[in-house]
DNA sequence: CGTCTATTTGAATGTACTCAAAAGCGGTGG
DNA sequence: CCACCGCTTTTGAGTACATTCAAATAGACG
């Protein structure tokens, strides 16, 4: 399981802690096109993505899609604000393809933190990060047009480019389907 | 110093690690309109705003302000991108009113982090709650228009709002100061 | 092969921006 | 304390960006 790889790569765990941490995480794989969690239900779990890639999105009373974060291997995906909350999700989220994904649900992540306060440093750096990420994502959408974002997308994850459709694409990026058709065909 | 009260809400520090604490900290006090960070500099400072408000806020080369976030009593500001990774910012930040602020230095941040973990629980908490607050406002961002930003925002954050002008919103908001004016005159 | 969804294309509409000018407001100096 | 200066806010006309709706085409999948 490369979970652990990518926490080594942050803080180290003797052998004992690491047994610790491994009777706290499951280890499971899913299909394509599930979804691990519906908005409005609580976010029991935190998904680390060992293998595939996976979609948060969050649907309006309209029906519209918006796509809040899209995770590929070695990111951690979860609806943070329903998780850290035990509230009700605002996001879905489901699997683009096959998964392989490290579960840690709630009480055991309060544990694990509990017992193994050196994780507190991991999830630290984790979120200062994701928060870092968030925050570039704020300011590219209220400074620049839809044209520089998509092509800054698709610059900076090219991966993810690869996996999913310019529906999903466009609904991130926050604009219509037909429009990031038009911008792409300019 | 209210930081002690803020740190005390998450974590329990003894009087030798608070002592300890306290050498890396700096309190200053700061007029009115000052910049505390210039676009482009290396962010060496996180504060933490004792009194006092503040603006970071990006220009883009046709001057064009987009501001990233605004900081009021007990929140912490600098350019985190800059700040963690020692480069140049992609934000300037300025007092909007005189302030009183405790520095933390990035190379006292990583001592006291080595030297007192418990803060790495502090600072978890601290960066989890602010990805949750930028993912919601990602949300916002594509998911509604601009009207309903406004008064959502002047509803979650009202002693901000109070605080600033409304140029200083639109460019929060992502519009233009007319466009604000006209949909607030509505 | 057929069905379902995604993508493209186009016309009409609405949302937000630009530019310009006038009015309002706050701070400063006389 | 008042008058002036500079900046913010308002208002309006014209323009550009992005959406909606509809229909045709292309692709994916059982």
């Amino acid at each position: 399981m490369s979970i652990y790889t990518n926490i080594a790569n942050h803080i180290a765990l003797n052998p004992s802690e690491r047994e610790y941490l491994d009777t706290k995480l499951r280890l499971k794989h899913i299909p394509k096109k599930t979804m691990l969690l519906e908005q409005g239900e609580v976010a029991k779990k935190f998904y680390y993505v060992d293998q595939g890639s996976l979609r948060a999105f969050n649907t309006n009373t309209k029906g519209k899609e918006s796509t809040i974060m899209f995770a590929m291997k070695d990111w951690w995906i979860t609806d943070m604000y329903a998780f850290m909350n035990q509230k009700p999700a605002l996001v879905s989220i489901e699997t683009l393809e096959k998964c392989a994904l490290v579960e840690l649900d709630f009480k055991a992540m309060e544990s694990v933190l509990d017992k193994l306060p050196k994780l507190e440093r991991y999830f630290r750096i984790l979120f200062q990060r994701a928060y870092v990420r968030e925050q570039l994502r704020v300011l590219d959408n209220i400074s620049s047009d839809v044209e520089q974002r998509y092509f800054r997308f698709i610059e900076k994850y090219p991966d993810v480019s690869r996996k999913i459709t310019q529906k999903q694409l466009a609904s991130y990026l926050g604009v219509t389907p037909e429009f990031l058709s038009q911008i792409k065909n300019k």
